[in-house]
DNA sequence: TATGAATGAGGTTTCATTCAT
DNA sequence: AATGAATGAAACCTCATTCAT
């Protein structure tokens, strides 16, 4: 048995490496422009061995994909896992997402590339299921740690916990697509500050979700003010 | 005279032709998958007249997506073009972007796709500004709008006009993004309509930025009410 | 009939703009690289204009070597349009062929490049006459010059006049075509100044031509003296 | 250790049918003209294949080149490999080169080809130096050869022996260039059998460096004679 | 398991030439 | 005579993937 587990081992790490060429390859140069050749060069492997390892490119960029999916994930775990009230840990989830988009922006991009429906068709199922796996692991902590906040009474009952997610991920993920590729325009052209109104809107969204009591709790914290 | 005339409206014409069929083959194949042999081959023209009126399949893709553009900047000029307040006129620019997205899906996903910083690199200068200046009509049409009603008393005045776009162009948008590949999955696992969401988060978004007197004169819409 | 000449001149004048044009366009680029498009715009006329002109691209650049060899032939019409004495006209042809390689390095290697049999293939055959025409314009002179040295008792009688001539060209062209490109190269690695040897080789055929009186009326020069 | 050496081998012999058929192909169309398309069916492999052993078009050509530089360096080698005298070697090393310009006419075309400037900007530098490698080699067999004549007291020691090497060339291949494209136009009209010339003139510029003592062990071969 | 040579379809682009106006 | 839009063949080259070893 100790032969099995080696192999399985070694064959895991060697997945390892090659996402780790894969990955500094795709983030260099985009999934179009990099090539199977730079990859196995990177890994220091044969092309032939990538596919011993990984169906196509496609897959294997979303073996890298899921990589940062894993990252935000921890993140996300490390983020809830404090002693705070629920309401801290909500707003630590949107900081760290933001976190996330600061410190691993080829990740970000990454996502926001997989959501081409053109590119789903060139992946295999396995890896396209690991990938909503992955997906859904991440709405899991923000979905009931709403759930929690509405338990708690925090947050009103009358709220779709999902939906409340959808709506502050949309809210975040929306302006930070925006600061990506644009945020000099809108700092000098149009004098928004992204940054600024990533949070505001952010913490509006969540008020508006609170119960009575627990704004009372909070000092209250208009748009803008 | 006439001569110089028609051969200039004939070369624009021959220009929507070939967007006409540019459009059809990227719409069903995508960007990388399409192939300038089916352009042209749908366009009814050999390939070289093709790089006669554009110089890349990338700038010819762009060509498409200003369409795209102009499209939504057409129903957005119509939606403000009523006799009504200048707050339903802000609504009915959610509600057209809504419906671009629901009957112009294809061009609403090229507009993500052009968010890939890695594809900008290969588009001719001429054609990249001439979409910012597409990008920009569009905001601008929101923009001053919000702007009016700020000046009409309707919007609070400590409000940026175009925080307050970014910030319902990002949660609807963000929204979209999901509906458009995983309404589904939302509907039947979560339980979450993300029309409905949209609908609601949109209202509740505007409402924050009311001015109270504006709040008095419409019916408070409160979330999941 | 005025109009009729007139017409004619306009046509000769149309065709000579288009070699000015030509020329400039093949000098910088080479046959090959070069393209018709260039040379309209150069023209500043249109494509079609050109093949009204010419047959072809190669065409084209024929005539522009024609040019070449008419500045040529002037050269050695004007250097042997002297007083001198025959033997120093015969110099002087040398001198101004060289003087040719110095001043229209672009057009020498025209006519290198023309040598190439494959590129005979592409031409129509009134204007490989023309060529043709002119080359052996060029020969004449120097054929004829010769023949002048034999009559005049300072050639030896048993030599073929074509056969000097060749001699005379295929040493000073042969020594050209390494200056051309690997000038440095002789200098540095070998030692050799081209310049010089052509020069001294040049007199030594010469030399060896001459009829024993002539040798006794000019100074002996010796090879590498 | 032997599977390495095969598959060095094969290599190399895949390399040899590669030029083989690019040869073949070139001979027949020359550079311009010919395709690779053409070249990869004559080699019966993939045009693919051919860019994994050959970086451009360019450098396939000067691959089949240096093959026809070895091959002249083998004739020299072989030419010089006697027991006569220096001066009959050096001899030897004039015929065996007008042997190569009959035995091997498409070999010698591609050399002059090679000259054009315009063509060296397409190839690849490690190409290109094995071209100028193989150039050396063989003027380095000419000009050793010569110094031996004049270590030995035949050749005049104020001459360069490069310089004579260049003088010798120029003169021989300037003929031949004649020859190749117009050897009925001397033989007909101007009655100059270029052959002959080649080998008079040869003689005569090889006679006027040699050293007096060499001048009498041999009969004075005069010009014409 | 690992290799890497071979594939070959397909990519975009170029450009000499033609021809209707 | 002049135009210049249209052609379309062909060019070079790339690269994801396969497969014999």
């Amino acid at each position: 048995m100790g032969i099995q587990e080696r192999k399985e081992r070694e064959k895991e790490h060697r997945r390892e490496e090659i996402l780790n060429a894969a990955q500094s390859v795709f983030f260099e140069k985009g999934l179009q422009t990099a090539t199977m050749d730079e990859i196995a060069v990177a890994a220091e492997l044969s092309k032939g061995t990538l596919y011993l390892y990984y169906k196509s490119k496609e897959d294997l960029y979303l073996g890298v994909m899921i990589r940062g999916m894993e990252i935000l994930h921890n993140m996300f775990i490390e983020a809830t896992s404090t002693d705070e009230p629920t309401l801290s840990k909500i707003k630590n989830l949107g900081d760290t997402y933001y976190r996330y988009f600061q410190e691993h922006r080829n990740f970000f991009r990454m996502f926001y590339f997989f959501q081409n429906p053109q590119f789903h068709t060139q992946v295999s199922p396995e890896m396209m299921s690991s990938c909503q796996l992955g997906n859904q692991k991440i709405w899991k902590i923000v979905i009931e740690l709403i759930q929690q906040g509405i338990n708690e009474g925090d947050i009103r009952p009358d709220i779709n916990p999902a939906e409340c997610a959808v709506i502050l991920w949309a809210n975040s993920n929306g302006i930070m697509i925006r600061m990506d590729t644009q945020q000099d325009y809108f700092k000098n052209i149009l004098g928004v500050d992204l940054e600024d109104v990533m949070q505001k809107s952010g913490t509006m969204l969540l008020q508006s979700m609170l119960t009575d009591s627990a704004k009372r709790k909070t000092p209250t914290i208009s748009y803008a003010s």
